[in-house]
DNA sequence: CTGAAAGCGCTTACAG
DNA sequence: CTGAAAGCGCTTACAG
């Protein structure tokens, strides 16, 4: 079944078979401008029929440009890396560029990173939490002056584009609302905390609670880890308080999920017994029953905008270090109970 | 802010400082043997001095590999792709390869397709559903030579190899559990047409049922398309049959969240008054509550088993072809009631 | 508007 | 065990 192997064209064939130099080939691939009409319409009708496309390694090497976008994350998988991705895919298949991503964990994967980034030249580099804020990082990436954008980064750096939603104002807000609803005893399950919104969402949730006149107290406050199981021991221990809270806001959805099945096993109604939200609006916000309040972001827009300013960053170095705010949306759903009716 | 951009060393400074040829640093970092002990340490110790790793733009561009891997995906979402992402970027990691991914529209995206892979070498490329049955991908990887494995495809192709696990078996097993639980009257809800598991599966609860001399009835075998969403139409549908089923058999994890949803909206108790079952073993399984009892297949495993056969047909060809079956697992958990006690 | 020459940083094919 | 030369397929810098 050995089927012969088609040598894929060169930028020399084409330029043969169009009868022009290769210069001239080039510079239609890379849309210059003065190039004669028919020259360009040759070339093309050529590169058409031999089904030419430029090869990446060649650019790469020869050029300043590599097509190459790098995305750097920890743990590649949860709803919210997943709309990362799309977000950038979507924008990289737009600017003719191809993804590379490499995996690196949350400090001290530094002999990786220096491999990665001497031996693969990038266009540029897109950070999600919580590689965004390793400075071994994000100081490999200045050494050797690649462009790079931050998703929700927590420590400041000027010289960087990143795109944020204000998630202290969005968890204070959140918080309020629950305050609106008659709420008081509100438990609060933290993230990550090497993800920098995780403290921002708690100030937010402590400063709307004070700014209510309603006391923070140490016991509502649990640490979690952003996953399912770190909301069900979270919510274990809130609800084992003799005082329980009427409402628990959990730094994101798969912890408020991991509430909700707490409080089924305890044979609490939610919203009734208990009032849960959550944050992110994945998709198992609306997958779990009752369907979780939550505080919506658009990652894979902001994924997209990150994308955009790499690149904005890459071709005018003075771009680099806009900081895009994008909206969030409060979907109240079905896991908070009205208290003062 | 300007920080002076460390130019990267190559090859020639490391020749030159070692004293030797480039040609002799190259094998070093190509792990030929010849190389005298003292030379091979001194390009080492050099190397580490100046942060010297070979580009792999010119790598690519000079040698036979590229250490560029691809993976082609329809949709990059949901937790079965983060699991083959997860495989993936591990094997990849440690064969000192780099994962680019590229979004391929099921049937269709020729363009892109010959663009892709005429401008990038890639040492291999690696499949999922669907895009693993689309005959124009199949025959363009075969038209350039390049190694490619396949997870889980449906339609034969014997001079690639591929991981799977017997879908049909499976869901004749899980069928059968049911069957042996005490159940008659099972709803079966079929996957994607374009992922070819889904018809296996069918296949497998089809002959599962006639193998007990159940009537397989029409009305209780229901389309579905592998989303959450999908699953609670379905749901409908079959909980809306005169004689209702006493389980539902979906084809997978994400449905049977969708079925569950909808019995808990009707008020009927699971698995007290329907059982429900679903296949992956999602972390949506355990996430729901009950939870799933489901069929799980070890998708990281195979998505790395996948990386090392495309790896292995690329050094030897006579491997292409190979055929890795995997096992699952039946995961018995809250979702299913025993009609026989 | 166009092209000839050099070079990007490696590997290949050869020679020794 | 080692190295000199050519070449991979482009872009750059320059000249016209």
């Amino acid at each position: 079944m050995a089927i012969a192997k088609s040598k894929t064209a060169t930028m020399s064939d084409v330029a043969r078979l169009a009868g022009v130099s290769m210069k001239t080939v080039s510079r239609v691939f890379n849309n210059e401008k003065y190039v004669a009409k028919d020259k360009k319409d040759k070339v093309l009708a050529v590169a058409t029929e031999l089904n030419y496309h430029p090869s990446l390694q060649a650019r790469g090497l020869a050029g300043s440009k590599t097509y190459i976008v790098g995305f750097f994350v920890d743990v590649p998988s949860g709803d919210y890396i997943s709309k990362v991705l799309r977000g950038l895919l979507s924008r990289a298949e737009e600017a003719g560029c191809h993804l590379v991503v490499e995996v690196l964990k949350d400090r001290g994967d530094e002999v990786k990173l220096k491999q990665v980034l001497s031996s693969i030249r990038f266009d540029g580099v897109v950070l999600s939490p919580p590689i965004c804020d390793d400075v071994v990082v994000l100081n490999a990436l200045r050494a050797i002056g690649v462009p790079a954008a931050r998703i929700a980064p927590g420590i400041p750096a000027k010289d960087m584009s990143e795109v944020h939603i204000d998630d202290y104002q969005a968890a204070f807000d959140m918080t309020e609302f629950l305050i609106g609803k008659g709420h008081r005893r509100i438990g609060f399950i933290k993230g990550n905390p090497n993800h920098s919104c995780s403290l921002d969402r708690e100030r937010g949730y402590v400063r709307a609670m004070q700014s209510h006149g309603i006391e923070v107290r140490n016991e509502l406050v649990v640490p979690g880890m952003f996953s399912f199981a770190s909301g069900k021991e979270a919510a274990e221990i809130l609800l084992s308080r003799t005082e329980k809270p009427t409402a628990i806001f959990a730094c994101n959805d798969e912890m408020a999920a991991g509430v909700l099945a707490v409080a089924r096993e305890k044979g609490l109604a939610v919203p009734a017994d208990l009032s849960i939200v959550g944050f992110d609006d994945d998709a198992i916000a609306t997958i779990v029953s009752p369907a979780l309040t939550t505080m919506r972001q658009p990652v894979e827009a902001m994924a997209a905008a990150a994308f955009d300013l790499m690149m904005q960053s890459a071709d005018d170095e003075s771009t680099a270090g806009t900081r895009v705010e994008h909206a969030y949306v409060l979907c109240d759903r079905e896991s908070v109970a009205d208290l003062t009716q």
